[in-house]
DNA sequence: AACGCTTTTTGCCAAATGGTAAATGATTTC
DNA sequence: GAAATCATTTACCATTTGGCAAAAAGCGTT
C-alpha cells in the first residue's frame, strides 16, 4: 500500500485522514500469468496499480495480428480510463505476463474518493498526463527507427522486463516478427 | 477567441467572469510558414492556441536525422508543458509549416489563470491528458504497420493536413523515406 | 518564356525484413 | 526420464524499403 500512497503523493499532497480513506477504499489482488486484468469490448471497471509483476496492453489490428502497445511494470497504474471514465468498451486487453499482485479501486469506491477528496480529480488527470506522455515518448520514436535501433532503446526503457517475458511480445511491441528479432539478438552478441 | 473558450468549456465549467478574465490574459499572434513556435534547448515560455494554419514538431534523432513526431492543427493546444512547467529545456521545435494564427499566454499569464481560476489546474491537465491520448493512439500503431499501411492511417487521421503540406514532413513522420513515399503513393492511384 | 530553386518522381542496386517451415532448445507433464 | 508442448533459432527465398543520384515537375522571379 505504501508504495501506491508514495506515488500519489508526488503529483499532489494529501493528509493523513485522505490516505487512510484511500487505504480503505483499496483492494490488493492477485492476477496470474496469462489471466487479463481487463479485456477489449467490455467496459473498464477498475482501477489498479501493480506493486509485483509486468502487464501488458495489447489488441488486434486488422489483419488479425496481435499487437503489443506497452509494457506496464511495477509501481504504476493499470486502467483505461477512457473506457472506466466513460463507460464505454474498451478497445484493448490488459494482460498479465508474469504473476501479478495489484492493488484496486471498484468504480463505486473510485467515485467515492473523486466526492471525497478535494483535489483528487487533479492529482488522478497529473497521473494520467504524466503516464501518457512516457508512453508517446517511449512508442512514439520506434517509428522511424530500424528494427536494431528500436530494440536496443527497448532495452534501454525496459531494462527490467526484457530477461521476463517472452521474445514474441517484445517483436509485437517492436512491429518485427519473431525471426526478425531472433535474428537481431544474434547480431548483437 | 471563442473557438479557444468552447474547447476549454469542452473540459470544465467556466463563469462569465472567469471567461473574461481568459480572454483578458490572451494575446493573439501570427507565425509565418517555416518560423519557430518554440526551439529544442530552450525553455518553452507561453502556452499557445492554433486558430488557423499547422504547427509540426520536430526533433533530431542520434543520426542527425530530423524526425516529426506529429502535427497540431487548427484549434489545438500547442505546447510543451513539460519544459513550460519545470523551465527546463525542451526536447523538441515546434514549426509553423503553414503560415498560423495563434492565440497565446505568456508563463506570467497563465500562472494568473491558475492563481486565480479555481479549477484551471484540474481543466488544464484534463486537456492536456486529451491530447497526450490522442497522441498514442495516433502515433502507436504506426510502429506495426507497413509503409503503405501508415500512409492510408495518416490520410485518415490528418485528411486536411496531407495536400498542404510537403512530402517530405509526411515521410518523416511515417518513419519512411521521400522516395518510398513517393512510389506508395504511386502505387496507390 | 527563361532561369534558378525546390520538391517530387524514377531508376538502379544493396540491404533489411517478412513468410513459411523445419530444426533446435527449453519447459512442463505424466 | 520420456513424451508432449511451447519458445526460439535457423534456413530459404520473396518482398519491401533504403541509399544514392539523376530526371522530371512545379513554382516564383525576372
Amino acid at each position: 500500500m505504501k508504495e501506491l500512497i508514495s506515488y500519489i503523493l508526488r503529483f499532489g499532497n494529501l493528509n493523513p485522514q485522505q490516505i487512510d480513506f484511500i487505504a480503505e477504499k483499496a483492494k490488493e489482488i492477485v492476477i496470474h500469468k496469462d489471466e487479463y486484468f481487463s479485456e477489449a469490448g467490455k467496459t473498464s471497471r477498475q482501477v489498479g496499480f501493480i506493486l509485483e509483476g509486468i502487464t501488458r496492453v495489447c489488441y488486434y489490428n486488422n489483419k488479425g495480428e496481435e499487437i503489443t502497445k506497452y509494457f506496464i511494470e511495477e509501481n504504476n497504474l493499470v486502467v483505461d480510463f477512457e473506457s472506466f471514465d466513460n463507460e464505454i468498451p474498451s478497445t484493448a486487453y490488459v494482460q498479465a505476463i508474469t504473476d501479478c499482485r495489484l492493488i484496486v479501486f471498484s468504480k463505486k469506491n473510485w467515485q467515492e474518493l473523486l466526492n471525497t477528496i478535494v483535489g483528487w480529480d487533479a492529482i488522478v488527470h497529473k497521473i494520467i498526463a504524466k503516464a501518457l506522455m512516457q508512453k508517446v515518448e517511449r512508442r512514439s520514436p520506434l517509428v522511424s527507427e530500424d528494427a536494431t535501433t528500436r530494440y536496443l532503446k527497448f532495452i534501454e526503457i525496459y531494462p527490467t522486463v526484457v530477461n521476463r517475458i517472452p521474445l514474441s511480445y517484445i517483436a509485437s511491441y517492436l512491429g518485427i516478427t519473431q525471426s526478425s528479432l531472433s535474428r537481431i539478438r544474434k547480431n548483437i552478441r
